[in-house]
DNA sequence: TCGTAACATTGGGATGACCAATTTTGGGAA
DNA sequence: TTCCCAAAATTGGTCATCCCAATGTTACGA
C-alpha cells in the first residue's frame, strides 16, 4: 500500500536515454548539427556516445517522436529541416486528452487572433501583404470545397506570419489545424463570399495600417464562425493525428 | 545522390513503436486508462501486446519524454496525473532552438495576457479571485527574492485560470516559466511594490468586473516590464529543463 | 513492536542475431 | 556510350537474452 504521494517529478530523469537527447538538443541549439543533416548510423553513432545501440534507439526514437529528427529504413536518420512540427504532435494530443472542443478552441483564437490581425496591420511587410492579398484573390476563383477551407486557413496563417511573433507563428496553426474539421463543415454552410466578406476588410484594415479596424474586423469574423459553430452543432470534433493509428490494443 | 526531395512526412511511421503510442493514446483519451494507473510491467505487457520488451521500451520512453508518463526503477510505470506538462518540453525545446528572446516571449504574453485578464474580469469565480488576492497579500510580507518571482507568477497563472479558457491555461505558463531567469533579472531592478502598484490595480478590475479596464492594466503592466527587460539589456537567455542535460556529447 | 537483512520485483542497459526496406553497385543489353 | 535491372551492401526495425541497480516486500530476530 502506501505508494508514493510524491508527484511525479517534472524535470527529466537522468539516464542514458535523455542524456543522449538533451546531448543532441545541444548539438542541434549550437548549430553542431544543421537542419537537415544526416546523421551516422546507428551502428556508429552509438559506439561513438558510448552507449548501445538499443539505448540510442530509445532516445533516437523519442527525438522522431518529438518531431526533432525521422528514420528511414534503409536510408538513414535525418534532422528535421525546421523547429516547425515539434509542437504540433503534443498540442493536439493535449487537446485530445483534455477533451478540448472546437468551440474553446475558436476561443481560443477569439483570444489571440485579433491582437495579431492589430500586429499584422502595423508590422506587415510587402511580402505579407502579398501574400495575404493572393489568399483572397485565389478564394474568388475556388469552387472546391476543400480548397476553399486551405485557403481560409492560409489567410489566417498569413496573419500570424504578418504579425512578426515567431512563437505565435508556431502555435496558432496548431490549434487552427486542430479545429480543421469543425472548419470544413462550418465552411459547408455558408459560400466562399461570406467567408470573402469578412477576409476583406481584415486585410483592408491591415493593408491601411490600422491596427484597431484590424482587431475589430477579426473579431467580427470569429464571432461569425462562432455563429456557425454553434449552428453546426458542434457535431465536429477536433481533428487529430492521433485518429491514423491502428489496431494492436 | 539525388536523395529525396520527398518532404519528410509530418505523420507518424507505421513501425511498432508509433502504433504501441497510438494505442495508448488511444486507451488514454477513451478513459480505458485513468490518469494515475499503474501498468503492469514490461514484461507482461509486452506479450499481451504481441510485441517484444524492447520495443515496448520504445514507446514507453518515447512515451515518458512525452509527459504522459514516467517509470521508477524497481517500481513500476504510471501515467502521469494530468495531461498539464505534456507541452512543457516541446514548447521550451521550440523556443530554445529558435532561439526566441526574452522580449519575444515578452510580446507573445502582450498578446495574449491582456485579453486573458479582460475574460477574467468577467469570469472569475470567488475561488478564482481569492487566489489572486491571496497572492497580493503573500507578496506584502515576503523578502525572500525567489519567492517574490514565484508570486509573481502565481498571480498571472491565476489569471489564466480565471480566464476559464482551459488551453491557455496549458500553454501560457509555459512561456512564462520559459522567461523565469529574465523575470527574475528584472524583478532585481525593482522591489516588489513596483510589483504589486501593477498586480493591484489589475485585481481590483478584475474584481470590479471591468474587462476593459482589466486589459488596459495588464498591459501597462506588460510594457513596464518590457522597460525593466530593456534596461536590464537582454542579459537573460530563455530558461530550459534543457540546461541540465550532461555531457555525452 | 520495531528495525533490518534477505529476497523478489521492476525498470535500465548491453549484446547479438535476423528481417525488410532502400540505396548502391556493377554488369549486360540496346 | 547509355540505360536498365539484378545482386550486394547498407540501414533502420524487431526480437530474445542476459545482467545490473533501484525499489518494494517479506520475514526474521532483538
Amino acid at each position: 500500500m502506501a505508494s508514493k504521494i510524491t508527484q511525479p517529478a517534472v524535470r527529466p530523469k537522468d539516464d542514458i536515454t535523455n542524456r543522449l537527447i538533451g546531448a543532441f538538443n545541444r548539438l542541434i541549439s549550437q548549430g553542431v548539427l544543421r537542419p537537415g543533416t544526416k546523421l551516422p548510423p546507428e551502428r556508429e553513432m552509438a559506439p561513438r556516445f558510448g552507449v548501445s545501440r538499443s539505448s540510442l534507439r530509445h532516445a533516437l526514437k523519442a527525438l522522431e517522436n518529438m518531431g526533432i529528427l525521422y528514420q528511414r529504413v534503409g536510408d538513414g536518420t535525418y534532422l528535421r529541416e525546421s523547429s516547425e512540427g515539434i509542437l504540433s504532435r503534443p498540442l493536439e494530443l493535449l487537446i485530445l486528452l483534455d477533451g478540448i472542443s472546437a468551440s474553446e478552441l475558436l476561443e481560443t483564437r477569439l483570444i489571440v487572433e485579433p491582437e495579431l490581425a492589430a500586429r499584422a496591420a502595423e508590422r506587415a511587410t510587402s511580402p505579407d501583404l502579398d501574400s495575404l492579398n493572393r489568399t483572397i484573390r485565389e478564394m474568388h476563383k475556388e469552387r472546391d470545397q476543400q480548397k476553399l477551407t486551405e485557403l481560409d486557413i492560409a489567410f489566417h496563417q498569413g496573419i500570424f506570419v504578418a504579425s512578426g511573433n515567431r512563437l505565435s507563428q508556431r502555435i496558432f496553426p496548431i490549434i487552427q489545424r486542430a479545429m480543421l474539421k469543425s472548419i470544413a463543415i462550418t465552411s459547408t454552410l455558408v459560400d466562399a463570399d461570406h467567408t470573402l466578406s469578412f477576409h476583406k476588410p481584415i486585410y483592408d484594415a491591415i493593408y491601411k495600417r490600422r491596427p484597431a479596424e484590424a482587431r475589430q474586423k477579426m473579431i467580427d469574423h470569429l464571432e461569425d464562425a462562432r455563429g456557425l459553430l454553434a449552428k453546426a452543432g458542434e457535431r465536429a470534433q477536433p481533428t487529430s493525428l492521433l485518429d491514423s493509428f491502428q489496431s494492436i490494443g
